[in-house]
DNA sequence: GTCTATACAGTGATAGAC
DNA sequence: GTCTATCACTGTATAGAC
Protein backbone atom coordinates (compact mmCIF):
# COMPACT_ATOMS: atom_id res chain seq x y z
CA UNK A 1 0.00 0.00 0.00
CA UNK A 2 1.33 3.33 -0.76
CA UNK A 3 1.00 5.76 1.81
CA UNK A 4 1.76 9.95 0.18
CA UNK A 5 2.64 11.95 2.82
CA UNK A 6 1.68 15.50 2.32
CA UNK A 7 2.18 19.00 3.46
CA UNK A 8 -0.09 22.19 3.94
CA UNK A 9 1.58 23.38 1.49
CA UNK A 10 1.10 20.59 -1.25
CA UNK A 11 -2.72 19.73 -0.30
CA UNK A 12 -3.34 24.13 -1.23
CA UNK A 13 -3.16 23.53 -4.78
CA UNK A 14 -5.38 20.22 -4.92
CA UNK A 15 -8.21 21.39 -2.76
CA UNK A 16 -7.97 25.22 -4.92
CA UNK A 17 -9.10 22.47 -8.06
CA UNK A 18 -11.82 21.41 -6.22
CA UNK A 19 -13.21 24.50 -4.76
CA UNK A 20 -12.80 25.99 -8.45
CA UNK A 21 -14.35 23.64 -10.33
CA UNK A 22 -17.19 22.88 -8.15
CA UNK A 23 -17.49 26.28 -6.16
CA UNK A 24 -17.91 26.68 -2.50
CA UNK A 25 -21.07 25.49 -1.92
CA UNK A 26 -20.47 22.07 -4.45
CA UNK A 27 -17.04 21.64 -2.35
CA UNK A 28 -18.45 18.84 -0.05
CA UNK A 29 -15.96 17.41 1.97
CA UNK A 30 -16.72 14.07 0.57
CA UNK A 31 -16.03 15.99 -3.09
CA UNK A 32 -12.69 17.38 -1.47
CA UNK A 33 -11.59 13.80 -0.21
CA UNK A 34 -12.28 11.85 -3.19
CA UNK A 35 -11.00 14.08 -6.03
CA UNK A 36 -7.61 15.14 -3.63
CA UNK A 37 -7.59 11.13 -1.75
CA UNK A 38 -6.92 12.41 1.37
CA UNK A 39 -9.07 11.43 4.36
CA UNK A 40 -11.24 13.70 6.20
CA UNK A 41 -9.36 13.33 8.99
CA UNK A 42 -5.80 14.59 6.84
CA UNK A 43 -7.99 17.86 5.85
CA UNK A 44 -8.92 18.93 9.25
CA UNK A 45 -5.43 17.93 10.34
CA UNK A 46 -4.08 20.75 8.12
CA UNK A 47 -7.29 22.71 8.17
CA UNK A 48 -9.07 22.58 11.50
CA UNK A 49 -11.39 25.41 10.45
CA UNK A 50 -12.87 23.37 7.81
CA UNK A 51 -13.99 24.07 4.77
CA UNK A 52 -14.06 27.86 5.67
CA UNK A 53 -10.17 27.98 6.60
CA UNK A 54 -9.43 25.77 3.02
CA UNK A 55 -11.11 28.88 1.09
CA UNK A 56 -9.31 31.19 2.73
CA UNK A 57 -6.01 29.71 2.17
CA UNK A 58 -6.92 29.36 -1.39
CA UNK A 59 -7.71 32.81 -1.82
CA UNK A 60 -4.55 33.74 -0.35
CA UNK A 61 -2.65 31.42 -2.39
CA UNK A 62 -4.23 32.64 -5.55
CA UNK A 63 -3.25 36.25 -4.43
CA UNK A 64 0.19 35.49 -3.68
CA UNK A 65 0.47 33.61 -7.44
CA UNK A 66 -0.42 37.00 -9.15
CA UNK A 67 1.29 38.93 -7.06
CA UNK A 68 4.71 37.61 -7.44
CA UNK A 69 3.28 36.67 -11.43
CA UNK A 70 1.25 39.73 -12.57
CA UNK A 71 1.08 42.28 -10.12
CA UNK A 72 3.93 43.04 -8.73
CA UNK A 73 5.66 42.92 -12.44
CA UNK A 74 3.49 46.18 -13.33
CA UNK A 75 4.30 47.62 -10.16
CA UNK A 76 7.98 47.46 -10.87
CA UNK A 77 10.50 49.22 -13.15
CA UNK A 78 9.18 47.57 -16.82
CA UNK A 79 5.93 48.50 -17.17
CA UNK A 80 5.30 47.23 -21.20
CA UNK A 81 7.27 44.37 -20.50
CA UNK A 82 5.42 43.70 -17.67
CA UNK A 83 1.94 43.95 -19.23
CA UNK A 84 3.31 41.39 -21.81
CA UNK A 85 4.23 38.82 -19.39
CA UNK A 86 1.09 39.17 -17.87
CA UNK A 87 -0.78 38.44 -20.69
CA UNK A 88 1.05 35.42 -21.18
CA UNK A 89 0.58 34.58 -17.35
CA UNK A 90 -3.06 35.06 -17.65
CA UNK A 91 -3.51 33.17 -20.75
CA UNK A 92 -1.13 30.23 -19.17
CA UNK A 93 -3.16 30.15 -15.30
CA UNK A 94 -6.54 30.26 -16.98
CA UNK A 95 -5.68 27.53 -19.39
CA UNK A 96 -6.99 29.55 -22.61
CA UNK A 97 -10.21 29.83 -20.96
CA UNK A 98 -10.65 26.02 -19.48
CA UNK A 99 -10.48 26.90 -16.02
CA UNK A 100 -12.24 29.78 -14.30
CA UNK A 101 -11.42 32.11 -11.99
CA UNK A 102 -12.15 30.93 -8.50
CA UNK A 103 -12.05 34.63 -7.11
CA UNK A 104 -14.03 35.50 -9.43
CA UNK A 105 -16.96 32.48 -8.91
CA UNK A 106 -16.63 33.28 -5.43
CA UNK A 107 -17.90 36.82 -5.85
CA UNK A 108 -20.73 36.19 -7.73
CA UNK A 109 -23.01 34.09 -5.21
CA UNK A 110 -23.75 34.51 -0.51
CA UNK A 111 -19.74 33.21 -1.13
CA UNK A 112 -18.71 36.88 -1.52
CA UNK A 113 -20.17 38.29 1.39
CA UNK A 114 -18.03 35.10 3.73
CA UNK A 115 -14.86 36.37 1.81
CA UNK A 116 -15.61 40.35 0.91
CA UNK A 117 -11.92 41.40 1.72
CA UNK A 118 -9.65 38.95 -0.48
CA UNK A 119 -12.12 39.28 -3.35
CA UNK A 120 -12.32 43.13 -2.68
CA UNK A 121 -8.42 43.38 -2.66
CA UNK A 122 -7.79 41.41 -5.45
CA UNK A 123 -9.42 42.63 -8.25
CA UNK A 124 -8.72 46.16 -6.68
CA UNK A 125 -4.67 45.43 -7.18
CA UNK A 126 -4.96 44.30 -10.57
CA UNK A 127 -6.78 46.93 -11.84
CA UNK A 128 -4.79 49.59 -9.91
CA UNK A 129 -1.08 47.68 -10.97
CA UNK A 130 -1.86 47.61 -14.51
CA UNK A 131 -3.20 51.31 -14.26
CA UNK A 132 -0.08 52.39 -13.03
CA UNK A 133 1.80 50.23 -15.43
CA UNK A 134 -0.29 51.77 -18.50
CA UNK A 135 0.32 55.39 -16.91
CA UNK A 136 4.00 54.91 -16.46
CA UNK A 137 3.64 53.69 -20.23
CA UNK A 138 2.66 57.68 -21.25
CA UNK A 139 -1.24 56.78 -21.30
CA UNK A 140 -3.71 59.67 -19.43
CA UNK A 141 -4.05 58.61 -16.08
CA UNK A 142 -7.81 58.39 -16.64
CA UNK A 143 -7.86 56.78 -19.43
CA UNK A 144 -5.50 53.94 -17.97
CA UNK A 145 -7.84 53.05 -14.99
CA UNK A 146 -10.51 52.96 -17.42
CA UNK A 147 -8.48 50.63 -19.76
CA UNK A 148 -7.33 48.55 -16.93
CA UNK A 149 -11.09 48.07 -15.77
CA UNK A 150 -11.92 47.20 -19.18
CA UNK A 151 -9.29 44.54 -19.82
CA UNK A 152 -9.90 42.33 -16.12
CA UNK A 153 -13.76 43.06 -16.63
CA UNK A 154 -13.40 41.34 -19.90
CA UNK A 155 -10.90 38.54 -18.91
CA UNK A 156 -13.63 37.58 -15.80
CA UNK A 157 -16.64 37.86 -18.93
CA UNK A 158 -14.66 35.63 -21.38
CA UNK A 159 -13.94 32.90 -18.92
CA UNK A 160 -17.70 33.31 -18.04
CA UNK A 161 -18.56 32.79 -21.48
CA UNK A 162 -15.99 30.76 -22.92
CA UNK A 163 -16.82 28.22 -20.61
CA UNK A 164 -20.77 28.42 -21.03
CA UNK A 165 -20.32 28.31 -24.62
CA UNK A 166 -17.60 25.62 -24.11
CA UNK A 167 -15.68 27.45 -26.95
CA UNK A 168 -11.85 28.33 -25.30
CA UNK A 169 -11.35 30.75 -28.46
CA UNK A 170 -13.63 33.39 -26.93
CA UNK A 171 -11.23 33.41 -24.56
CA UNK A 172 -8.01 33.46 -26.67
CA UNK A 173 -9.66 36.25 -29.28
CA UNK A 174 -10.49 38.42 -26.11
CA UNK A 175 -6.28 38.30 -24.64
CA UNK A 176 -5.46 38.93 -28.33
CA UNK A 177 -7.48 41.97 -28.22
CA UNK A 178 -6.67 43.48 -24.90
CA UNK A 179 -2.60 42.72 -25.67
CA UNK A 180 -2.82 44.44 -28.42
CA UNK A 181 -4.93 47.38 -26.84
CA UNK A 182 -2.37 47.20 -23.74
CA UNK A 183 0.38 47.43 -26.00
CA UNK A 184 1.49 51.29 -26.44
CA UNK A 185 3.15 52.21 -29.25
CA UNK A 186 4.62 55.42 -28.84
CA UNK A 187 4.97 56.65 -32.20
CA UNK B 1 -54.14 33.72 9.27
CA UNK B 2 -53.33 35.13 5.65
CA UNK B 3 -52.87 32.01 3.71
CA UNK B 4 -51.45 33.26 -0.09
CA UNK B 5 -52.63 31.25 -3.11
CA UNK B 6 -49.95 30.93 -5.72
CA UNK B 7 -49.91 29.42 -9.11
CA UNK B 8 -46.72 28.18 -11.34
CA UNK B 9 -45.98 31.06 -12.68
CA UNK B 10 -45.87 33.49 -9.62
CA UNK B 11 -43.70 31.00 -7.96
CA UNK B 12 -40.36 30.75 -10.80
CA UNK B 13 -39.47 34.23 -10.34
CA UNK B 14 -39.67 34.25 -6.37
CA UNK B 15 -37.38 31.04 -6.52
CA UNK B 16 -34.85 32.70 -9.27
CA UNK B 17 -34.13 35.09 -6.99
CA UNK B 18 -32.98 32.93 -4.55
CA UNK B 19 -31.05 31.04 -7.11
CA UNK B 20 -29.68 33.89 -8.11
CA UNK B 21 -28.18 35.06 -5.34
CA UNK B 22 -27.11 31.28 -3.44
CA UNK B 23 -26.49 29.67 -6.65
CA UNK B 24 -27.49 26.24 -7.56
CA UNK B 25 -25.84 24.33 -4.77
CA UNK B 26 -26.10 26.84 -2.61
CA UNK B 27 -30.00 27.67 -3.01
CA UNK B 28 -31.05 24.94 -0.46
CA UNK B 29 -34.74 23.41 0.02
CA UNK B 30 -35.03 25.42 3.11
CA UNK B 31 -33.47 28.61 1.75
CA UNK B 32 -35.87 28.30 -1.15
CA UNK B 33 -39.12 27.87 1.53
CA UNK B 34 -37.77 30.69 3.86
CA UNK B 35 -37.44 33.35 1.30
CA UNK B 36 -40.40 32.44 -0.95
CA UNK B 37 -42.42 31.85 2.50
CA UNK B 38 -43.88 28.37 0.66
CA UNK B 39 -43.56 25.54 2.57
CA UNK B 40 -42.00 22.34 1.00
CA UNK B 41 -44.96 20.93 -0.08
CA UNK B 42 -45.78 23.46 -2.03
CA UNK B 43 -42.76 23.88 -3.79
CA UNK B 44 -42.84 20.28 -4.72
CA UNK B 45 -46.67 20.46 -6.10
CA UNK B 46 -45.34 22.77 -8.10
CA UNK B 47 -41.91 21.24 -9.51
CA UNK B 48 -42.40 17.45 -8.41
CA UNK B 49 -38.58 17.37 -9.95
CA UNK B 50 -37.64 19.08 -7.13
CA UNK B 51 -34.41 21.63 -7.42
CA UNK B 52 -33.85 20.67 -10.97
CA UNK B 53 -37.03 21.44 -12.54
CA UNK B 54 -37.19 24.64 -10.77
CA UNK B 55 -33.62 25.57 -12.45
CA UNK B 56 -34.84 24.09 -15.59
CA UNK B 57 -37.88 26.40 -15.31
CA UNK B 58 -36.28 29.58 -14.24
CA UNK B 59 -33.56 28.99 -17.23
CA UNK B 60 -36.55 28.87 -19.43
CA UNK B 61 -38.03 31.97 -17.50
CA UNK B 62 -34.54 34.07 -17.70
CA UNK B 63 -34.30 32.97 -21.71
CA UNK B 64 -37.99 33.80 -22.61
CA UNK B 65 -37.45 37.42 -20.51
CA UNK B 66 -34.65 37.83 -23.05
CA UNK B 67 -35.86 36.56 -26.11
CA UNK B 68 -38.81 39.14 -25.50
CA UNK B 69 -37.07 42.10 -24.58
CA UNK B 70 -33.53 41.95 -26.15
CA UNK B 71 -32.90 39.03 -28.56
CA UNK B 72 -36.74 39.35 -31.14
CA UNK B 73 -36.23 42.92 -31.49
CA UNK B 74 -33.11 42.97 -32.25
CA UNK B 75 -33.77 39.50 -34.64
CA UNK B 76 -36.13 42.46 -35.88
CA UNK B 77 -37.21 45.21 -38.85
CA UNK B 78 -35.23 47.81 -36.48
CA UNK B 79 -31.75 46.77 -35.42
CA UNK B 80 -30.17 50.10 -34.31
CA UNK B 81 -33.24 50.80 -32.04
CA UNK B 82 -33.41 47.06 -31.02
CA UNK B 83 -29.63 48.05 -29.71
CA UNK B 84 -30.40 51.00 -28.00
CA UNK B 85 -33.38 49.27 -26.13
CA UNK B 86 -31.10 46.45 -25.52
CA UNK B 87 -28.72 48.52 -23.47
CA UNK B 88 -32.10 49.77 -21.51
CA UNK B 89 -33.48 46.68 -20.87
CA UNK B 90 -29.80 45.61 -19.65
CA UNK B 91 -29.28 48.27 -17.16
CA UNK B 92 -32.45 47.51 -15.80
CA UNK B 93 -32.61 43.94 -15.66
CA UNK B 94 -29.33 43.73 -14.23
CA UNK B 95 -30.36 46.43 -11.99
CA UNK B 96 -26.96 48.75 -12.88
CA UNK B 97 -24.94 45.97 -11.68
CA UNK B 98 -26.37 44.74 -8.38
CA UNK B 99 -28.02 41.69 -10.28
CA UNK B 100 -25.99 38.78 -11.37
CA UNK B 101 -26.64 36.77 -14.15
CA UNK B 102 -28.06 33.80 -13.25
CA UNK B 103 -27.24 31.84 -16.28
CA UNK B 104 -23.58 33.40 -16.33
CA UNK B 105 -23.51 32.06 -12.50
CA UNK B 106 -24.26 28.67 -13.28
CA UNK B 107 -22.06 28.78 -16.17
CA UNK B 108 -18.76 28.56 -14.02
CA UNK B 109 -19.18 25.75 -11.77
CA UNK B 110 -20.47 21.54 -12.06
CA UNK B 111 -23.98 23.25 -12.36
CA UNK B 112 -22.99 23.96 -15.87
CA UNK B 113 -22.95 20.11 -16.66
CA UNK B 114 -26.44 20.10 -15.51
CA UNK B 115 -27.74 22.52 -17.58
CA UNK B 116 -25.37 22.76 -20.45
CA UNK B 117 -27.93 23.45 -23.41
CA UNK B 118 -30.03 25.95 -22.16
CA UNK B 119 -26.51 27.94 -21.38
CA UNK B 120 -24.87 27.63 -24.09
CA UNK B 121 -28.03 28.19 -26.50
CA UNK B 122 -28.50 31.80 -24.07
CA UNK B 123 -25.46 32.70 -24.84
CA UNK B 124 -25.34 31.91 -28.57
CA UNK B 125 -28.59 33.31 -29.21
CA UNK B 126 -27.36 36.53 -27.61
CA UNK B 127 -24.21 36.64 -29.16
CA UNK B 128 -26.00 36.20 -32.73
CA UNK B 129 -28.90 38.12 -32.59
CA UNK B 130 -26.57 41.15 -31.75
CA UNK B 131 -24.02 40.84 -34.59
CA UNK B 132 -27.02 40.18 -37.08
CA UNK B 133 -28.22 43.66 -35.61
CA UNK B 134 -25.00 45.05 -36.06
CA UNK B 135 -24.51 43.82 -39.14
CA UNK B 136 -27.57 44.76 -41.00
CA UNK B 137 -27.04 47.77 -39.39
CA UNK B 138 -23.93 48.24 -42.16
CA UNK B 139 -21.20 46.89 -40.24
CA UNK B 140 -18.95 43.92 -41.75
CA UNK B 141 -20.02 40.51 -40.63
CA UNK B 142 -16.66 39.46 -38.93
CA UNK B 143 -16.02 42.82 -37.35
CA UNK B 144 -20.00 42.61 -36.21
CA UNK B 145 -19.47 39.23 -34.25
CA UNK B 146 -16.53 39.98 -32.71
CA UNK B 147 -17.98 42.95 -31.39
CA UNK B 148 -21.31 41.40 -29.93
CA UNK B 149 -18.75 39.15 -28.79
CA UNK B 150 -16.88 41.37 -26.88
CA UNK B 151 -20.29 43.55 -25.28
CA UNK B 152 -21.95 40.25 -24.10
CA UNK B 153 -18.38 39.18 -22.59
CA UNK B 154 -18.20 42.79 -20.78
CA UNK B 155 -21.17 42.63 -19.66
CA UNK B 156 -20.53 38.95 -18.13
CA UNK B 157 -17.22 40.22 -16.61
CA UNK B 158 -18.82 43.46 -15.47
CA UNK B 159 -21.66 41.63 -13.55
CA UNK B 160 -18.43 39.95 -11.79
CA UNK B 161 -16.34 42.87 -10.83
CA UNK B 162 -19.16 44.82 -9.96
CA UNK B 163 -20.01 42.58 -6.91
CA UNK B 164 -16.71 42.07 -6.17
CA UNK B 165 -15.95 45.31 -5.65
CA UNK B 166 -19.11 46.13 -4.69
CA UNK B 167 -19.14 48.71 -7.00
CA UNK B 168 -22.11 49.23 -9.47
CA UNK B 169 -20.17 51.78 -11.44
CA UNK B 170 -17.94 49.20 -12.77
CA UNK B 171 -21.13 48.42 -14.47
CA UNK B 172 -22.32 51.49 -15.46
CA UNK B 173 -19.30 52.14 -17.33
CA UNK B 174 -18.96 49.37 -19.15
CA UNK B 175 -22.69 49.46 -20.44
CA UNK B 176 -21.92 53.38 -21.40
CA UNK B 177 -18.75 52.15 -23.51
CA UNK B 178 -20.72 49.35 -24.98
CA UNK B 179 -23.26 51.51 -25.62
CA UNK B 180 -21.49 53.92 -27.89
CA UNK B 181 -19.32 51.49 -29.43
CA UNK B 182 -22.29 49.74 -30.45
CA UNK B 183 -24.07 52.73 -32.31
CA UNK B 184 -23.00 53.01 -35.92
CA UNK B 185 -23.17 56.62 -36.99
CA UNK B 186 -23.62 55.90 -41.00
CA UNK B 187 -21.29 59.52 -41.67
C1' DG C 1 0.30 12.78 9.37
C1' DT C 2 -2.56 9.15 8.20
C1' DC C 3 -6.72 6.74 8.69
C1' DT C 4 -11.69 4.80 10.27
C1' DA C 5 -15.64 5.35 13.06
C1' DT C 6 -19.00 8.17 14.65
C1' DA C 7 -22.02 12.20 16.00
C1' DC C 8 -25.66 14.90 14.62
C1' DA C 9 -27.42 18.84 11.94
C1' DG C 10 -28.99 19.72 7.45
C1' DT C 11 -30.15 17.88 2.78
C1' DG C 12 -33.64 16.66 -0.95
C1' DA C 13 -37.74 14.32 -1.20
C1' DT C 14 -42.42 11.99 0.04
C1' DA C 15 -46.98 11.13 2.31
C1' DG C 16 -51.02 12.50 3.79
C1' DA C 17 -54.17 15.74 6.53
C1' DC C 18 -56.73 19.93 5.68
C1' DG D 1 -52.90 24.42 -3.15
C1' DT D 2 -51.57 24.62 1.39
C1' DC D 3 -49.33 22.70 5.23
C1' DT D 4 -46.69 19.45 8.86
C1' DA D 5 -44.46 15.19 9.77
C1' DT D 6 -41.29 12.16 8.46
C1' DC D 7 -38.05 9.54 5.51
C1' DA D 8 -33.26 8.13 3.98
C1' DC D 9 -29.25 10.28 2.95
C1' DT D 10 -25.35 13.52 2.79
C1' DG D 11 -23.35 17.40 5.07
C1' DT D 12 -19.61 19.14 8.29
C1' DA D 13 -17.05 18.15 12.08
C1' DT D 14 -14.79 15.37 15.93
C1' DA D 15 -12.34 11.52 18.42
C1' DG D 16 -9.08 8.43 18.71
C1' DA D 17 -6.30 4.36 16.86
C1' DC D 18 -2.12 3.62 14.23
Amino acid sequence: MTRTVFERSDVIPLVAEVFRELGYEGASMSAITTRTSLSKGSLYHFFPGGKEEMAREILAHVDGWFADHVFKPLEGTNPQHAITLMWDSVDAYFRSGRRVCLVGAFALDETRDRFAVPIKSYFRRWIAALAGALARCGMNDVVAHRLAEEAVVSIQGALTVARALGDSDVFKRTVKRLRKRTTITSS
